[in-house]
DNA sequence: GTATCAATGATACGAACGTATCAACAGTCG
DNA sequence: CGACTGTTGATACGTTCGTATCATTGATAC
């Protein structure tokens, strides 16, 4: 087995276990249990945990951010925010799991990790532009502050409702028609 | 010194941590530094941690929400809105702190806790009642399950726009202006 | 063949945690 | 006075964590 097949073999035990249980739930014994290898080999690819986890982060962030760059391009700003926001409620298992990652780097993050901190607040702007550039592209009319606006705040919402929604206290139609009802109300 | 107020020592000790560095910041040595005593006076009063955590945050939880119960009563359903999200924007230091401490619940409730998960929906639910309570005495023509919406709309927002704000991906007034927003479009 | 070096596995080490144990002290009732 | 009970303190125990160490294997160059 190659480098990188085992590489992404170790990040991909990574990504499962940090989508059913946080980032808590990533030591090195259960990676190497989820991989199905033996605790040397983390540590031979993952060196630390922290680059561990880095990768991992680093890795999902992308795939996330390039998965949706290669969704069909909206043709208004509004149908831009709200197909956004629709895909990103955890309404299924990868959502989900998205947003159990989410939160466990924004409880790192708040609580006085400042590397934590600065990777997360980059993930959530590259997810904002990628959104603004949508929205541009779909009407090269809005300015890009006011995009940037409505992303934030669509961001925020989708957050939001993500949270009451994981702990069952939204269902998903109540979740989504708030998200249609901040669509309605867009000017 | 009363067991009252060895009890009400070492929970405002437990406070302080959770508001500062959230649930992972608060053991059992680390709240006997926190209250000035020593380990084995926690482990008296505070039998285990789990104890010693959920009373903690049922007297944080219940303290809040007597403390917004006491508050001027609003005479419209918006104002009872955007009262409460304004207040409950993390924009001080208290807010801040109680924060942190609602998304340490969160990713403890989420993450396959299942006492932490139906505690936090009991917290979250509480709150969501006292703002229905609230708007159905501001207008009493309004219907209960249309205040529980829109209750849980402005929890949702709120939560959201926080958590971004928390990690000065926002300022705080961007975030009052996406409620000022969110206010402006309700019916 | 064998020397060499990367890859892999088994095990050990120190730190931090929750919890338990044992000792010292103070107040109270007989 | 003395026995007893509840309170406080110091320390130990077992577990889990990240990490380090040591040994073994397998391929490759000479």
């Amino acid at each position: 087995m190659s480098v990188e097949e085992r590489t992404d073999q170790i990040l991909d035990a990574v990504e499962r276990l940090l989508g059913r249980g946080g980032i808590s739930a990533v030591t090195m014994r259960a990676v190497a249990a989820e991989a199905g290898v033996s605790l040397r080999l983390v540590q031979y690819y993952g060196s630390s945990k922290d680059d561990l986890l880095s990768a991992a982060l680093e890795r999902l962030s992308s795939r996330s951010v390039d998965a949706w760059t290669g969704e069909a391009t909206p043709d208004s700003v509004r149908e831009c925010l709200v197909s956004f926001m629709l895909a990103a409620l955890p309404t299924d298992d990868a959502s989900r799991a998205l947003h159990r990652v989410g939160v466990s780097r924004e409880v790192l993050a708040i609580t006085g990790h400042p590397a934590a901190a600065t990777a997360y607040r980059l993930h959530l702007t590259r997810i904002q532009n990628l959104i603004v550039d949508q929205c541009l592209r779909a009407d090269p009319a809005v300015s890009p502050s006011r995009a940037a606006e409505l992303a934030a705040q669509a961001m925020s919402l989708v957050h939001g409702l993500g949270s009451l929604l994981m702990i069952d206290h939204l269902t998903a139609d109540q979740a989504r028609s708030a998200v249609q009802n901040f669509d309605a109300n867009l000017s």
